[in-house]
DNA sequence: ATATCATTGTTGCAAATGCAACAAATTAAT
DNA sequence: ATTAATTTGTTGCATTTGCAACAATGATAT
């Protein structure tokens, strides 16, 4: 049995990474509910994206945080009834469309939520020396190019 | 506006390769879709992690195709229904587990899909280089062994 | 001016997923 | 011997996701 072959699907570079990305959000899950920072993972990374980007539309928030449309609808109502973020009418190329912003309450619960994290991780061992992560980050980014050209996102 | 911040999440390696394997997913349903295979991407992956592995439990196999216990006996009555598979009572450490083996179909369709598969791939141009993709797998494997000793995966 | 197409966001529903609870079988403990 | 704990697989249900259809608005074409 030779577990090693490269013809098999379980030894392709696609299911390494997609194994990878399991560990991730499994341990950001863990993570988060363990903090019990009262923000889910995704919409952790839909404030931090927001605060980084600014007013953006939903659509262009939906390709940052890799969610379709209604998942990224329904992230922003729940965070919108909470009251950490508001949403507002605007243009963009002439056309009518939802931008939001966070609220002071949604800055303050991202900036408490990122010490708290940051402190976490600091106390977690190092999962890769900087050099490995750098050049993990170049391959990977190698690989975003090369797929986007095959792949249609549709989002 | 500092997009590169590397203090925000969608900066991190984390984000990275959740994107990456989402792209990567897309890819495959679509490529399956379009070639009219009559399996999934994952349903392809299981058969062909048994045609590696062999005889092995339905618990051993989710480990491998890194879905959950019920997920995993889903899939599995499905390719059992449609005759890809047989099922048979085993024993692991003097445990009683199911077992399951590819049927004479199951091989043939999984012959069959590899071998489009193969040609398919093979007319796409290559995304990355041979050492890109070596450094890409070291990497994520690194990753990998450093993540598994942080989460539980609860398999 | 009217019709057609494109973009953005929402709704609704089917499918997939995650998870807890359960059942069956075996081991370990007292 | 009885009880408790473990391992494996299944069931059921709540949540999430994916996708198609729709509504609203603006651009383009004839």
């Amino acid at each position: 049995m030779k577990i090693t072959d490269e013809t098999h699907y379980i030894n392709t570079i696609y299911y390494k990474i997609e194994q990878a990305a399991k560990y991730c959000r499994h341990l950001g899950t863990q993570i988060f509910d363990k903090l019990c920072l009262h923000l889910t993972l995704d919409e952790f990374a839909t404030l931090d994206t927001i605060s980084l980007y600014g007013e953006i539309c939903q659509r262009d928030l939906a390709k940052l945080i890799l969610k379709d449309r209604p998942s990224t609808g329904r992230i922003l109502n729940s965070l919108d009834e909470r009251g950490f973020i508001t949403r507002f009418a605007d243009t963009k190329n002439n056309r009518l469309v939802r931008k939001m912003k966070l609220t002071k309450e949604g800055s303050k619960i991202l900036e408490k939520a990122s010490k708290i994290l940051k402190e976490y991780l600091a106390d977690l061992p190092q999962v890769l020396t900087d050099s490995e992560r750098d050049n993990l980050e170049h391959s990977i980014q190698m690989l975003k190019q090369g797929l986007e050209k095959e792949v249609e996102m549709n989002i």
